[in-house]
DNA sequence: GCCGTTTTCGGCCCGACTGTTTTCAGTCG
């Protein structure tokens, strides 16, 4: 039986909806599967623990035709009727989906009335004006349009490092334990925890490279092999990431590794002080200038034969790491461990799938001792926002939770929208209500520069705004960030003492790390937050680490590493 | 397709923003 995971099931039933809708069916009809879907995602349980318990005809929007398609897909892995609906359009008309502004409507429209299926005709016919011209388009939307296919291309064929580095582990794990290999790991980009790669890379060593390149071809998963030499393969896996692996000798293992993890820049620069000190640095080994191999039987050791600090796999960006490593000034940077408590999470107060003392009890079981409530506020109506009566509402509920669980502190937040003027949506005295504010925007995205700049700094002034929640609104490989001058935002939050937030959600990763590292300088402490709308979003903690660890962040400069009674004394509450 | 009754079909429906219109439709979070 396959597992499907509940991200599965709701976008099926979603892409069922707009099939539907595409199909010209009864728009109530396409409702009930966005409706159904969206109640599903709110769901604790995954979708075969609901189907196992009966609880699936408890979930409101879920009926008995509904019911009924969802135990398929559950139970084959498989809906006969959404492959059926899927089949009587292109593949390829999904993709204009991903243009922002698109939306089943004005997909439709562009289908039946341009014939156009692909996002390549789309461009084309952009080209030739013909989306101007057609009924509810007009010259504004067909340049948003062509920026947008601009876009979805520049993301195409790259991957989140969350999704990649599952794939990679996935593939590395078995290669590990393949006959003949001595040593593998991740290289290339996803080692140096890029928040976006472009495929999964490995290197191993073994004596005889065919076997392993065979053992790697044999793997579950593996749709075909792309490419194959004597040492090197590219294969493609079934979730459309391709892997390459590079198989070298036993003692060129620790010089390929460095080699192959890059950056392209951090290599040349890395090669640069070798030769400097008179050796030479390739995949094959470190050799002295006279060609006599330098033996290093590891990363560690070779840095030191080269007379660096080990440079961790994130600092490898070509910024100033070598001339670090060279002075013994790398930072040390902040580890998952260093993180002692959590802001910004989600409940069911607003979007959130768990209740606050389920996730209070999950951060205890993680380890944290406090757990910051940050949901969202009133303006934010498609997430349910809370009304003031529902924030007192709420922090009566934190008051008994924390009486209640020992050992963890539940402190009360919220994550309130920053309007377009820059105001927050409460009255200063809800806001003085809260023990910390994320303040966030959720709407107009497409101020001018100028605007949004000053928006963000106009909340950045208020008083009761705590941290700058995603502050650049990007979504990784599918929105860009909003226009805005990050120089004088962090200027803002200098001046006025205000956190910044590192959106731990491996869809955002924002603050992006080049600008942690400007933070850092100017002593903004950084939050690392999961926004968390259910237990299992904890786990994106550790993509923020990582993100911090590449901006050159220490547990000094993370708001988050610190004590519960640090917090409480910064944040005025006792 | 779901819901909720008025037990057998009619109603279902977030608001701001944008860009298209010339009063509104579509998208988005």
């Amino acid at each position: 039986m396959t597992a499907i995971g509940k991200k599965e099931l709701v976008r099926t039933l979603e892409e069922t909806g707009k099939l539907l809708e595409l199909k010209g069916e009864n728009p109530f009809k396409c409702r009930a599967f966005y409706n159904a879907a969206r109640n599903l995602e709110m769901q604790e349980e995954e979708p075969q623990a609901l189907v196992a318990s009966g609880r699936l005809a408890e979930i409101k929007g879920v009926g008995k035709a509904l019911q009924e398609k969802i135990v398929e897909l559950v139970e084959t892995g498989r809906l006969e009727y959404y492959e059926q609906l899927r089949s009587e359009f292109p593949d390829t008309l999904f993709d204009l989906f991903r243009v922002p502004g698109l939306g089943v409507k004005k997909v439709k429209a562009i289908y039946e009335k341009l014939g156009v299926a692909s996002l390549g005709e789309l461009e084309y016919a952009c080209t030739e004006n013909r989306l101007a011209l057609l009924e509810g388009f007009g010259e504004k939307s067909q340049a948003k349009v062509l920026q947008g296919i601009a876009m979805v291309k520049r993301f195409r064929g790259r991957f989140l490092y969350s999704q990649a580095r599952a794939e990679g582990q996935r593939v590395l794990e078995p290669l590990c334990g393949a006959p003949g290999v001595v040593q593998a790991d991740l290289c290339g980009s996803l080692r140096r925890c890029k928040e976006t790669v472009a495929d999964v890379d490995l290197v191993a060593s073994a004596g005889d490279p065919a076997a392993v390149l065979d053992a790697l071809a044999a793997l579950p998963g593996v749709e075909k092999v792309l490419e194959r030499t004597d040492t090197k393969c590219r294969i493609l896996l079934d979730s459309g990431i391709e892997v390459d692996l590079q198989v070298v000798p036993e003692e060129a293992f620790p010089a390929a590794l460095a080699v192959l993890t890059g950056s392209k820049g951090h290599v040349a620069a890395l090669k640069a002080w070798a030769k400097k000190k008179d050796y030479e640095l390739t995949e094959a080994g470190l050799s002295r200038s006279d060609g006599e191999a330098v033996p290093c039987d590891s990363e560690a050791a070779l840095f030191e034969q080269l007379a660096l600090e080990w440079i961790p796999p994130e600092l490898r960006e070509a910024t100033g790491e070598i001339e670090a490593a060279a002075e013994g000034a790398l930072p040390k940077l902040i580890e998952p461990s260093d993180i002692q408590g959590i802001f910004h999470v989600h409940t069911t107060y607003s979007d959130g799938a768990d209740t606050i003392e389920v996730m209070a009890r999950e951060a205890q079981k993680r380890g944290y001792h406090y757990l910051g409530i940050a949901d969202h506020s009133q303006s934010a109506f498609y997430a349910n926002g809370l009304s003031e009566p529902r924030v007192r509402q709420q922090h009566e509920e934190i008051d008994r939770v924390n009486a209640k669980l020992k050992g963890i502190t539940i402190l009360k937040g919220i994550e309130a929208d920053i309007l377009p003027d820059g105001s927050l949506d409460y009255s200063d005295a809800v806001l003085a209500s809260f023990d910390f504010v994320v303040a966030s925007v959720h709407s107009s995205f497409g101020l001018s520069e100028e605007a949004m700049t000053a928006r963000l700094c106009r909340a950045l002034e208020n008083p009761y705004t705590t941290m700058l929640g995603h502050p650049t609104g990007r979504l990784l490989l599918s929105r860009e960030s909003y226009a805005l001058d990050m120089e004088k935002i962090l200027q803002a939050a200098q001046k006025h003492g205000k956190i910044i937030e590192l959106n731990a959600h491996p869809y955002r990763l924002d603050l992006d790390w080049i600008f942690c590292k400007e933070a850092r300088k100017r002593g903004i402490p950084i939050s690392i937050n999961p926004d968390a709308h259910e237990t299992a979003g904890f786990d994106d903690v550790q993509y923020g680490v990582a993100a911090a660890r590449r901006g050159w962040l220490e547990k000094g400069n993370v708001f988050n590493t610190q004590s519960v009674e640090q917090i409480k004394k910064r944040l005025g509450s006792s």
